[in-house]
RNA sequence: GGGCCGCUAGCUCAGCAGGCAGAGCACCGCCCUUUUAAGGCGGGUGUCGUUGGUUCGAAUCCAACGCGGCUCACCA
């Protein structure tokens, strides 16, 4: 590795440490424990008036990154923040005396801990006059500026840490992130659900359509796939006798990246014994205005241009009611030719060699998809597209199945689940044969799920919902990348 | 993978009818003990993404490449 040369600025610091060592303080060796967080400070002090603050002579603590520096000279203010706020400080050289000396050397980006009085300035911010301070630790890269801060979207990515000190929304869409999937796993826990964790490495990656990422496992000397969807593991807990369990974690699909898509997401599957998809749309319900409410402490949520609204019940159409409703005709929804032709004339282009069921899902995607802004329910799909979903006992060829739109985006996805062994294990077989073809998104035959279901797997409804995708409508993100942490990116070339 | 756009100082951005590389903030030096985008005086710190080409001369024009963004394709 070839070390970057290391430019003037980050030299400055570098010399400002070695004064800082040379007054013989160690910058990183410090230990403090504030008394309070600047979160703290402002709930118990911040209606407190300048006179009510001289009297009571509050003293405390703080630590946190310099993030502002005003220098008078024989006087310093700063402002600091720590992980939920800022804080303004103040430091005299006549109150720190020697201690004045090392302020000199303080840069934008430090952290330190300080100790003082509380106290109003004429301007009347609460602010710390520091009696003692401790150097925690010596930045020596410059953060960002002040005023602008960070907005390279590459670099936000790349220095997410950058990103968080200075951009405070970017900090808050994170904390919303966990507080969805609290809410989530508060909910399903109160309703009974038990937690569980399935492999993410399979050595068939079935229960979903996609390509797999492929690895390898030395000692075993064997292939392996990261998941694709836990699908299959969570039924067979069914099988053993759990009711209601679910689990929040990563997929992983080798696929292309969008402001929809990363190669690993994070998904909750949940399954429920003894239910089917209509009881699990009434639950879907309950669960997404339970995590809306507490989260935005309303139903409806601004997402963009929309005001997306959580208010049960949400609209139930099926897929060929939705399709009617685009003025396809009766006939072309039974005639793939004749289905083919209306969606050319349409100007949709269909891949080659589809089925009747897959020209309708491309002209359902294609035209009604996208109207799909306040939280919808499509129901009943053709068998073809949903190998693992329950037939309906009035037409065999359509699967108890529903898919949740909002704001034009798929968002949760789940069925009746298929618990005929004989039925699965014919419709694996008919799969096989399109990858046979040359399909290789289509997952190989999973025999020990068959024989898991030829145990007896009891009626049972399931559903997996995209958390990112559901963080970003929450949290007003139009890219899944803005509420990862560390969305995948090339590394970067020097 | 295709199309379009972007890449210039630590950050945010100008400069692109080819002619000495700029501003604000940050930074460095000096002054300043209630400021808050503090202020005053002085200072430009750069591989203009990379590599080639055209030209007397390229940040600017052309080509290829790299990284990113948007979009289309892909996507149970």
């Amino acid at each position: 590795m070839q070390e970057t040369p290391l430019s003037d600025l980050i030299q400055q610091r570098i010399k400002k440490l070695s004064i800082i060592r040379s007054l013989g303080i160690e910058p990183y060796n410090g230990i403090f424990e504030p008394s309070d967080s600047t979160e703290n400070i402002f709930k118990k002090f911040g209606e407190l008036s300048k006179e009510e603050l001289e009297n009571e002579n509050i003293t405390l603590s703080v630590a946190g990154r310099i993030i502002l520096l005003r220098d008078f000279g024989k006087a310093v203010f700063a402002h600091i923040q720590d992980s939920k706020g800022r804080i303004q400080i103040y430091l005299r050289k006549d109150i720190l005396g020697e201690k004045f000396t090392p302020i000199k050397n303080l840069d934008i980006g430090d952290i330190i801990g300080v100790k003082g009085r509380l106290f109003r300035t004429k301007t009347n911010e609460l602010t710390i006059e520091v009696h003692d301070f401790v150097f925690l630790s010596k930045a020596l890269r410059p953060l960002p500026e002040k005023w602008h801060g960070l907005k390279d979207i590459e670099a936000r990515y790349r220095q997410r840490y950058v990103d968080l000190i200075v951009n405070p929304s970017v900090k808050e869409t994170f904390i919303k992130r966990q507080l969805i999937i609290k809410y989530l796993r508060e909910f399903l826990e109160n309703e009974g659900f038990l937690e569980v964790e399935t492999p993410m490495m399979h050595t068939i990656a079935g229960g979903a359509r996609a390509k797999p990422f492929k690895t390898y496992h030395e000692a075993l000397d064997m292939e392996l796939y990261l998941r694709i969807a836990p699908e299959l593991y969570l039924k067979r807990l069914l099988v053993g006798g759990f009711e209601r369990v679910f689990e929040i974690g990563k997929n992983f699909r080798n696929e292309g990246i969008s402001t929809k898509h990363n190669p690993e997401f994070t998904m909750v599957e949940f399954y429920v014994a003894y239910k089917d998809y209509n009881w699990l749309m009434d639950f879907t319900e309950k669960l997404l205005s339970y995590i809306t409410e507490k989260l935005c402490g309303s139903l409806q949520v601004k997402y963009g241009d929309y005001l997306i609204d959580f208010t049960p019940p949400y609209q139930r159409i099926t897929m060929f009611d939705a399709l009617r409703k685009k003025g396809l005709p009766e006939e072309a929804m039974k005639d793939c030719d004749l289905a083919l032709q209306w969606a050319k004339a349409k100007g949709i282009e269909i891949p080659k060699g589809s089925s009747l069921s897959k020209v309708l899902d491309e002209i359902f995607k294609e035209l009604v998809e996208p109207e799909l802004i306040q939280p919808t329910f499509i129901i009943d799909y053709p068998v073809e597209l949903s190998p693992l979903a329950k037939r309906k006992s009035d037409n065999p060829e359509l699967v108890e199945r529903f898919e949740l739109f909002i704001a034009g985006r798929e968002m949760a996805n789940a069925f009746s689940e298929l618990n005929d062994p004989l039925d699965q294990k014919d419709r694996f077989l008919r799969q096989l044969e399109e990858r046979l073809k040359g399909d290789e998104e289509v997952p190989e035959m999973d025999e020990d799920f068959i024989k898991a279901l030829e145990f007896g797997m009891p009626p049972a409804a399931g559903e997996g919902i995209g958390i990112d995708r559901l963080v970003m409508i929450l949290t007003n993100n139009q890219s899944i990348r803005d509420v990862i942490l560390f969305p995948l990116l090339r590394p970067e070339t020097k």
